[in-house]
RNA sequence: CGGGGAGUAGCACAGCCUGGUAGUGCACCAGCUUUGGGAGCUGGAUGUCGCGGGUUCAAAUCCCGCCUCCCCGACCA
């Protein structure tokens, strides 16, 4: 492509809307992207290069794998969603409309309905089993708070593909498969990732992993062991609790014994006031939480030790709840719990569920708040506590994990890091299948339901994380596989033997298979430097007349500061076989 | 959804407090010069000042209502 015929309208200063995140900021800059409404994006030619390159990847490697490619509607009817009960269930992410006679529909978030539906109209017999059909569509959740250009989007490009198996043996072999296959693509995007365990939330299924991109500005955070392969999102990470030895066990036998800590409310405020460090207190929490959505909510106590956060995705998984968020001050006062000062002991009988955290267990000797305002409680020992609570209380992990904690396999050191998931893949078993009837007859005459996986890769969002994390400060750094162009031809002068030179290589490349753009323009040198590097295009010909006439050109990778002069008979061959090399 | 900020030319912004013919830089067009890391000079074109209403002789500016976008948090199958 000439860049003079192109359509790549690049921008010098940074838009002011997109400073605080790097990939928004470039695809903007870069003539990428467009954004046009909060979360909503034009391709324009250079970005729709880049998606179709992810997408194509993806495409292959799903094909490679088995999985066929289908085409489903983004305008769904509601009753699907109706059967599962997700037209509820989703609340206000999921786009709704009405059509003219007033039915309900909805803009397809993820097709699991839509799929399971086309399947159960369809198969009849386990000879038909397994099946894994996928799809590479637009997608539409009317997310709260669109964010961060591509990465948190209300339309995105997302890869969905279904699996059916007769039993849980077969999906858990087509988890496995589609597993494989995503580690295929994301090493083909050329991207650094982990494969973590990840809370499988609402989904309902059993067995599920994300795949973490690892960047400084995820959005998630992960965990990842530093001596075997452990690695977690920190909403489903736990850790191996800390032994009891490291916790001072010889005061153990005083008595518990109030102090008042007036207007000390915090763990900071009443460690301080104390004397102590964070961690010989303990941190309550309370939470209101629901089965159901409109549920009215039931009151649950939580505590860690007093350095720790809570995981509210473990706190929901451990209670069953499908809505939950912290109590108010006044829902605590109704209760009778004194907000800033709560406590194991004493409580009143209006609390029914108390859950401490598997890691006090140790905490014979630790700080806690007294009931009564004012007041805390030194010398109590959590495990003494919990008994004394009966049934009201019981042990689970709830402490969010990271860095510093140990592995829980292994015992190895914990990391923690940052990452953008780009990849979900799930085993759902019958949870879809049950409720919308998808049976088949088995080679035994018994008829059951299909047992299904599902597996999301976010296409769009995948071309924003490969820039997170593969920028500087002179704009992209794209991997050969994704690039818009593999090389970018800078002919400084616009005439002569520069630019017969200019298009004789970009003839001879493009004419190997090597995507080249020539910038032909009539710019200066330095307009034609800085757009190259902000393009991201991974190699660089500059053919100028300075080197030209020692019949050298320079080759420069985007990656590395180095020019290297090469013969201008030796140029093509060179930048093909590296250009290969890296597509390899 | 809670809190904060912002909407003026393609982009970045000033002007608003204190009402009086809408500005600056970059980009764009023309000419001359320049030509290896976002050139210089001269001239030019470009605006429903987010939308609607109100006050006023007069509104980008003051008042009321609305919309949109961004940031933090909540949320994120």
């Amino acid at each position: 492509m000439r860049y003079s015929r192109s359509f790549i309208p690049t921008l010098r200063e940074d838009p002011a809307e997109a400073r605080k995140n790097p990939s928004h900021r470039l695809l903007l800059r870069g003539g990428y992207v467009r954004q046009i409404g909060a979360g909503i994006y034009e391709f324009l030619p250079l970005g729709l290069r880049v998606l179709k390159k992810v997408e194509g990847i993806v495409r292959a490697e799903m094909d490679r794998a088995g999985a066929l490619e289908v085409m489903m509607p983004a305008l769904v009817p509601a009753d699907l969603f109706k059967e599962t009960g997700r037209w509820d269930l989703f609340g206000s992410t999921l786009f709704r409309l009405k059509d003219q006679k007033r039915n309900d529909y909805h803009l397809g978030p993820t097709h699991e309905e839509v799929i399971t539906d086309m399947v159960r109209a369809t198969v009849r017999s386990y000879r038909q089993l397994p099946i894994n059909l996928y799809q590479i569509q637009w997608k539409y959740r009317d997310e709260a708070r669109p964010r961060a250009g591509l990465l948190r989007c209300r339309e995105f490009l997302m890869k969905d593909a279904y699996s059916f198996d007769v039993d849980e043996a077969g999906a858990l072999a087509s988890y496995r498969t589609m597993r494989e296959a995503y580690i295929r693509i994301f090493k083909r995007v050329g991207l650094d990732f982990r494969i973590v365990a990840a809370d499988s939330g609402a989904m309902g299924g059993s067995t599920s992993a994300e795949f973490q991109i690892l960047a400084e500005t995820g959005e998630d955070a992960i965990v990842v062991c530093t001596q075997c392969d452990y690695a977690a999102n920190v909403e489903a990470a736990t850790a191996k609790p800390v032994e009891a030895a490291a916790v001072t066990v010889e005061a153990s036998t005083q008595r518990p014994k109030e102090v008042a800590t007036p207007g000390k409310k915090t763990i900071e405020e009443v460690a301080e006031f104390l004397g102590v460090d964070a961690t010989k207190t303990v941190k309550a929490g309370a939470f209101l939480y629901g089965k159901a959505p409109g549920d009215a909510g039931q009151l649950v106590l939580v505590f860690v030790r007093g350095d720790r956060r809570i995981n509210e995705v473990a706190l929901a998984r451990e209670t069953g709840a499908q809505w939950l968020r912290p109590a108010e001050d006044e829902e605590l006062t109704a209760r009778g719990v004194v907000a800033g000062y709560i406590g194991p002991q004493g409580l009143p009988a209006g609390v029914e569920k108390v859950l401490v955290d598997r890691e006090l267990t140790s905490a014979v000797d630790t700080i806690v708040g007294a009931n009564k305002a004012g007041f805390h409680v030194k010398h109590m020992s959590m495990p003494l506590a919990v008994n004394a609570l009966g049934e009201r209380a019981s042990w689970a992990d709830l402490r969010a994990v990271g860095k510093g904690d140990l592995c829980p396999s292994c015992g190895g050191g914990l990391e923690e890091y940052k990452g953008i998931e780009g990849g979900h893949i799930f085993v759902l078993g019958t949870h879809y299948t049950a409720k919308m009837g998808a049976k088949f007859l088995d080679d035994k005459s018994q008829e059951k339901h299909i047992v299904m996986g599902c597996y999301g890769i976010g296409v769009s969002r995948l071309v924003a994380a490969a820039i997170e994390q593969r920028y500087d400060e002179s704009g992209i750094r794209w991997p050969m596989a994704i690039a818009p162009y593999h090389v970018i031809i800078t002919a400084l002068q616009n005439d002569g033997a520069v630019m017969e030179t200019a298009v004789k290589l970009y003839e001879e490349l493009t004419a190997l298979g090597v995507e080249v753009l020539l910038d032909d323009r009539d710019e200066r040198p330095g307009v034609k430097f800085k757009d190259a590097d902000l393009l991201g295009v991974p190699l660089r010909l500059t053919v100028g007349k300075k080197t030209l006439d020692q019949g050298k050109v320079e080759l420069k990778a985007r990656t590395e500061k180095d020019v290297s002069l090469v013969d201008v008979s030796a140029a093509v061959e060179l930048v093909a076989s590296r250009v290969k090399a890296e597509l390899a």
